[in-house]
DNA sequence: TCCGCACTTGACGTTTACGTCAACGTAACA
DNA sequence: TGTTACGTTGACGTAAACGTCAAGTGCGGA
């Protein structure tokens, strides 16, 4: 039972809500490389995975091109020590860009709490002024 | 001595590393609006407070019209209380936003340091085989 | 007064990330 | 055996975010 689950571009269309324009875009720019049952593309639990890491660095705001040079280091590969050390040497890479991100994403969101607790203060004055004139 | 600081279009394009066209095209997407000294630009304080905000939206991976939509929720204004509670609430959308990228990139950071304990096992794995082989 | 340099406004070009046809193949189903 | 639905490859279109000229304006210094 080597019956690995398999999946036609409208089916991952649809679950990720994307066209199927956009894998056959992302095939293009080498991003995927679902296999060919005759002409028709047939894409496996792989080919899935790789396109959630694709679709969530979007949301993050990378480029295709930052996102496929990325994607290797999610596979866990067969190579040598040296290629162990340049995909580790690369992770590190990205792990710091990922850690800077966060820390401007932190600051983004303090500062928007400060800003809110300050309008909300505003209207609890407001709300206290219009009770004292009762 | 209301000497407020202001900024030249090159103060600001050397200062954050953009130029000058840049800008002149965030201005045009009415997300800066300098004064004008004759013809030339002119930029204050607040300005370049929001120009930080602007890049570090894009940073994020925010598009220039989210971040336009989001840039006034940063100005103390003197509106009325149905102003305030409208800026609230478009808040908290922008809120949830931010905390749920931040979800995004904390799953993305575990993700990648998994991956890279499992190649830093691997090689600690060659390195003792190497030694057992002495 | 003239030079040079920074600034200005168009206008068109470019890259990224797809959308939108057109024209065709193929596979299942009544 | 049609036809209906889904798939394919070009080819061209488009929106966003600028880059890159071209041609003119204004101003402080020799």
């Amino acid at each position: 039972m080597s019956e690995s689950k398999t999946y036609s571009i409208r089916d991952l269309s649809l679950e990720y809500d994307i066209t199927p324009r956009t894998l056959r875009f992302y095939e293009d720019k080498g991003l995927l490389s679902p296999l060919r049952r005759g002409t028709q593309r047939i894409y496996d639990r792989r080919d899935k995975g790789r396109l959630a890491l694709i679709l969530r660095g979007k949301r993050l705001g990378f480029s295709l091109a930052e996102i496929r040079n990325w994607l290797d280091l999610y596979d866990v590969r067969d190579g040598q020590v040296a290629q162990a050390r340049m995909l580790l040497d690369a992770s590190e890479d990205r792990m710091q860009a990922l850690l800077s991100q966060r820390e401007e994403l932190n600051q983004t969101i303090e500062e928007l709490k400060a800003q809110m607790q300050q309008v909300e203060g505003w209207l609890d004055e407001q709300g206290l002024a219009a009770e004292a004139a009762d």
